[in-house]
Parts: C-alpha cells; structure tokens; sequence
DNA sequence: AACAGCGCTATTGTCATACAATATAACCGA
DNA sequence: TCGGTTATATTGTATGACAATAGCGCTGTT
C-alpha cells in the first residue's frame, strides 16, 4: 500500500462539485454580499451542469446561510446571520450530548469577559433595553419559564452591549441552552431572588462604567448559578435538552 | 396594520418544509444517530413530494452535517462534525468582517481556560503529541508558515487535553483564524522565541497537573501576542483574513 | 462447508423537459 | 403623473428516464 502510484482521488458528485465553486467565489470576495447569482439556467450552463444539480448545491449553501432569496426573486450572497452557527452549534451540542457542566465552565469565563467589556461599551439603548429586561425580571421571579426567558435575554443584552462580535457569535447558542436549566432550579428552591440581585448589581456596574465590578458580579452569579443547580439536586453531568424555542425558527433571526 | 386579523402566513417552499420535517424528528431523537433514512423514492412518496424536491432538501441536511452517507449508499442520520461549526464559524467570521481585536479578546480568556482545565484531565497520550508539537516548533522558530502552523496545533492540543467539547466547538474556529497572524509578527519582529518559552511553560504545567501555573503562563503568552502585534505594526482592528486551508475542505474533518 | 467469482438489484447521481405560480418590470390608459 | 393591467423573467415542482455502482445473493468449485 506504502508504494501505490496513484492517490484515490476523489469522486465528488456534481452537485457539490459546484457548490464548492460557488462557495469559493464568495470567500475569497469575488461574489461579495449583496451580489445576485445569476439566474439557475445560466449559473447550469456556466457550470456545465443542469438545472436540477444547480439547484442541489444552492440548497447547501442557502443553509449555510451564504446565500438567500434576494431581489427579483434571485439568490444573492449574503454574510451567514448569526443564527446559523447558532442554529449549528446549537445542533452539535444536543446531538453530542455535552453537558450542562461543560457549557458551563466555558460560559463562566465568557460571560465575565462580556461584562467587562460592556461596561467599556454599552450604548444609552442597551442601558434602557436591560432596565426594561430587569422590570420583567422582577416580575416574574416565580414562574419559572417567564425567568428562564428573561435570563437568556438579559445575558444576551449584556453581551450585545460588549461590542464584539466574536463574542456574540461563540456564546449566544451556549447561553440559549445553558441558562433555561435555571427554571428547573427555581423550580425546586424557589424564586430567583439571587438571580436578580445578581443582574441588578451587573446592571449599576454598567451604567456606571465600573468593568471590574460588572466582571467580578458576572462571575459570583455563575458561581451561584453552579451551587444553585447542585443545591437543586440537577445534575451537571446530564447531557443538554435541546431548546424548543431555537429549535423551530432556524435562518428567522433577528439582525446580523 | 396592528388590528390586522391574520398573520402573513409564511409560504415556504416544499422542499424547506420537508428539510424541517426530517430535521425535528432528527433533534427530537425519533431519528438517531446512525440510522439510515428511507430511500429517496421513499421519502418522496411519504412526504408527498417528487424526488427532486427530497434531494434539495437533502443537502440542506446533508450541509448541515445532520446527515451523511452511509451504508448501501443510503443517507445516514449523524451527530455533526466539528468541522461543520467550524466551517460556519469561520464564514460568518470573515464575511462580517469582525476583527483580530474581537477574536483576540474572546480568546484571551478561553485559551486560559483550556490550560487550566486541561492540567487537571491530560492524558498521557496527548502529553506526548504535545511534546512532539514543542519540538517541531522548536524546529521552525524561523519558518513564520510552518510557526503559525505549529502554533494554531499547539492550542488545539490544549484544548483537546482539557477534555470539554463545548470549549473545542467555540475556540476552534477562533484560533484557527487569530494565531496564524502570529505569522507576520514573526515576519517583522524576528524569530518567536518568547512564543516557544511560554508553549515549555504551559507544557511543562500541564505535564505536572499544576493548572494555576498553566492559566497563568496562557493568560501571559496572549498578553504577548498582543504586544507583539502592537510592535509588529499590525493593526488588531483590522478584519480577519480567511484561513485558506479551512477553506477547502468543509466536511473532510477530523474525529467529532 | 468455506469461498471466490459473477451477475443482479437497489439506490443514487444526473439529465432533459415541462408547466404552474408569482414577483417584478413594462406598459398603457386616464 | 399615476393606478391598474399585461407581459416577462425566474423560481418551484413534477415526470420520466438512464447511467453508474456498491453491495447482495447466487452458484459452482475445492
């Protein structure tokens, strides 16, 4: 086998043969977002390949968001939205099986890091659409799917306001699974006061621009939230329970 | 338009309708892993549709890693690669243009993470294939390519040593797109010799379980990176070139 | 009974063609 | 100039056909 001459070469069908042209096109900036495709017909005769194969590679890279209905009906290129890695993400964490404990230890650091960040960053919107998350939050300390809801949705504002997308893009579909396990907590031990403490806390650091003490109360809250679930009798060690919610609406998300 | 009776209905084509259908029964666990789908005649039949209409629907599964081939040719239901995260990751990245800024802050606090917990659960086997990475790098300390190379390696190791697969899906794409511009720091400030003593440094902590030290040594061999940036005249808010050997082969991945 | 070789079959990959549905553009009449 | 109407471009979907081939089972040999 060591001296063989030729190497097996790989025999890619059509269809994915012309999606990875398609696919480079745009990467290297050729095709840049907004650009239309050609119409089916002529990208399967520029291709040399028929419509119904045309078609098959568009599929591929409509769902890896590079591409999407445009004007006059065409597909243009576009820059995959955000909730396309989380929809993949999302995917691979619940079909792996990884667990609450490993979202966990990588969301302890992640969300400190946002924190302090949007402390440096955060716009006089965001200060106004987390105060509104922290009324709701009040108000529905003891139903637990309301909590869960308006958790998920305060760490992401937090994050929003961090201004990094880097950070947006790796933790929203952690946070999406991570932090509904917390309904289950309240559940059990009843309400989040904590919780709420803790966002409030988080909150006046931000409003005040004070990094250190936004990034030190983040990571009290995700120390809490661990003892929360331990005291609750949930185990870290489950695997995660895919989110319903994310799980309907893939490419109908919100803004880029 | 707020007194309207009816919602717009959403017309989505047939083919999204079924890629939904057979996607939820995926995530819900009706299909697990390893099973293989109908054949298409089949799927068509009993989704109402024509084969070509289940074929697209197939390669938007099929691109987002839901499904592969298996046996007797026929589709199979599969957990999705890493690579497919990846590979979403890194378009998204680069297509929106976010900057080594942003990904250098996210990593900032990861990568100590990673050293951290992987001193707690390293196996002996990647002690050694982390030993074999150290002196190749040793080895092309001159060599930015084969450096960056080297480097990108180095972290993936780490990361697989610290045994989370939450924190493997979120940094690969990351490292794989910030340390490469470690290559032209090399290029203009001379040979990474600081680089390779903070690699001994981390590997020599993870070697002997002592995971303050490996956090620490992570957390300064990042300060670094950004100082060497800053004194190579790179420009941290510049956006992130796409990584061209990831390029090329989505779905040719490693192990999941 | 084990096994090698061979044809068969199930299934995918691809093509050609056709037609319906519809958003958009072009046009036209007032 | 503008509102409405027709025309056109383009996609969505169906039908049917055929080539390629992986894997199965059969058969005959040892």
């Amino acid at each position: 086998m060591s001296d063989a001459v030729f190497e097996t070469l790989d025999r890619l069908p059509a269809y994915r043969v012309a999606e990875q042209t398609i696919r480079r096109k745009i990467l290297d900036g050729t095709l840049a977002p907004g650009t239309l495709l050609p119409p089916e017909n002529d990208l399967a005769e520029q291709l040399g390949v028929t419509r119904p194969t045309v078609r098959e590679a568009m599929r591929g890279l409509e769902s890896a968001g590079l591409i999407e209905r445009g004007a006059r009906r065409r597909m243009a290129v576009t820059a995959p939205n955000r909730s396309v890695v989380t929809t993949a993400m999302h995917e691979a964490i619940v079909l792996h099986g990884i667990s609450y404990r490993e979202l966990w230890e990588v969301q302890s650091v992640i969300e400190p890091l946002a924190a302090r960040s949007a402390a440096a960053n955060i716009t006089a919107d965001l200060v106004e659409r987390i105060r509104v998350n922290l009324d709701k939050t009040a108000d529905c300390l003891d139903d637990p799917i309301a909590l869960a809801e308006a958790d998920v949705e305060f760490h992401d504002l937090v994050a929003q306001a961090a201004d990094n997308r880097a950070l947006l893009l790796a933790r929203e579909p952690l946070g999406a699974l991570l932090f509904p396990a917390y309904g289950t907590v309240i559940q059990r031990i009843g309400p989040g006061r904590r919780l709420f403490e803790a966002h409030s806390r988080i909150f006046h650091a931000l409003e005040t621009g004070d990094a250190d003490t936004a990034h030190d109360w983040m990571n009290k809250h995700f120390v809490d939230f661990k003892r929360g679930c331990e005291l609750a009798g949930l185990d870290l060690d489950d695997a995660v329970a895919a989110n319903q919610n994310a799980l309907d609406n893939p490419r109908n998300g919100d803004t880029p």
